[in-house]
DNA sequence: GGTCGACTGGGACGAGCGTCCCAGTCGTCC
DNA sequence: GGACGACTGGGACGCTCGTCCCAGTCGACC
């Protein structure tokens, strides 16, 4: 009833988008849903844009600014690198199990994204962005533990992203807090032994992968070297 | 036309549907799809199955059977713990290449039978017998290169299953083979440090983790330790 | 050879989907 | 204050979906 601009209506069912996909996966974001979640009506979606396609890549867009906002990669100096990569990764883990849905959803958009030809690019294109993301967290990670990378940091951020992937799916699951945990230690320490760490303490590997004491709440106070590398969209289906 | 007993029409659903569900995922199974894939008409359909719905839960039982017997956990005598490992996923990673829509679906199902709440305790079964699979075939890669677990086999095969999903996704999104490959030299490296492995050449870890001679090739000679492990399936959407 | 039941095809239903149209209404600017 | 155009609601279109019905037909068994 209000009389609303055509930009402001835009961003409104985007938002009403992003909740819905989150709620019900991509499969529920139809035109009428959104619009019934906006609180408009329908002939308002299709004056503000032009087709399902149209809204569908504006509201990945959207997901795809915001999860660029909301990663910080900064580390926390003073530690070694591998604890600093795995507070991350456990930071990143806080994250997931906070907002289930949310990532569920990214990966969702993904998985859909890969199905149609148009839209594939741009999974991929999001993919080289989370890439580029854990890239320059490891590096800094690295720099502040004083480690040097004996790999390309692009080949361990791409490992990194992976790793980061298949937490996040078998979380959701089984929703295993302890084996995730487990998963990130394997990972943190697979990503570590990639660069020479003057700070690590095991020079023999044997001693170190079930340092039991390790607990989430840790992650707050390091690196949030991963948060969001590997949240984040790229397209739905048709 | 010809008169086909219930039971062989149930297969030959099924059969149709698991390659509709390759094809265009499984918003691509419709009741009318299904039976134009199969060359049947409506009506044979729901003389088959109730509904859709126990269609999909039949359809999920296939590929769950189907996975099981794809998996053979069989190591090759006389190598090390690691590249027994590795070289068990980078068969996986050729199993991936060479079917890549199969192992999408399989994602797709599982993540849209979590979003259902009577569907999720499947795909939560199913990863459960994943990690079996995957624990199995480590029990026997640890004994074959005689090394022993320090971690539970239980939490390294749960590791290892992780590592496979986000290996997985990431090659589906990026095809990048050598990326890939990093990916498995890191998961191996990772879950070999669990063990104690006495053919373990490299007791500084710091020389290992870049073999570029691994191809992978490899693969055909030695475990198939996980295929099958990630592979498989859960459910679809309603 | 007749009967019974398993199986068949085709058509129809109600609901949801994306899209479009159109007559109305309000704010803005001359 | 009048005109223009941005914006509104409601209804309608053609399509696909899952499901159902029903009259018909074939094969197996007594």
């Amino acid at each position: 009833m209000p009389r609303i601009p055509a930009a402001d209506r835009r961003v409104a069912l985007i938002d009403a988008g992003l909740r819905l996909i989150a709620r019900y996966g991509p499969a529920g974001v139809s035109t009428r849903a959104v619009v019934a979640e906006a609180g408009m009506s329908l002939a308002s979606f299709h004056y503000a844009f032009d087709s399902r396609d149209a809204y569908l890549d504006a509201l990945i867009a959207a997901v795809v600014e915001r999860e660029q906002q909301a990663v910080l990669p900064v580390g926390a100096p003073g530690l070694g690198l591998r604890p600093t990569i795995e507070a991350g990764m456990l930071r990143y883990l806080d994250h997931l199990a906070a907002d289930p849905e949310h990532e569920q959803a990214m990966l969702e958009l993904t998985l859909t994204a890969l199905r149609s030809p148009e839209r594939h690019p741009l999974a991929v294109a999001q993919y080289r962005r989370y890439a580029a993301l854990a890239e320059r967290a490891l590096e800094t990670a690295g720099e502040q533990a004083g480690a040097a990378w004996r790999v390309p940091v692009t080949e361990a951020a791409r490992v990194l992203v992976a790793f980061t992937d298949g937490l996040t799916l078998t979380w959701l699951v089984d929703r295993d807090d302890a084996a995730a945990r487990a998963v990130v230690r394997a990972a943190a320490d697979a990503i570590a032994r990639m660069a020479d760490d003057p700070m690590d303490d095991s020079r023999d590997p044997r001693d170190l992968p079930d340092p039991r004491g390790t607990r989430a709440g840790e992650g707050t106070r390091t690196a949030r070297a991963d948060d969001g590398a590997r949240t984040a969209a790229r397209a739905v289906a048709r």
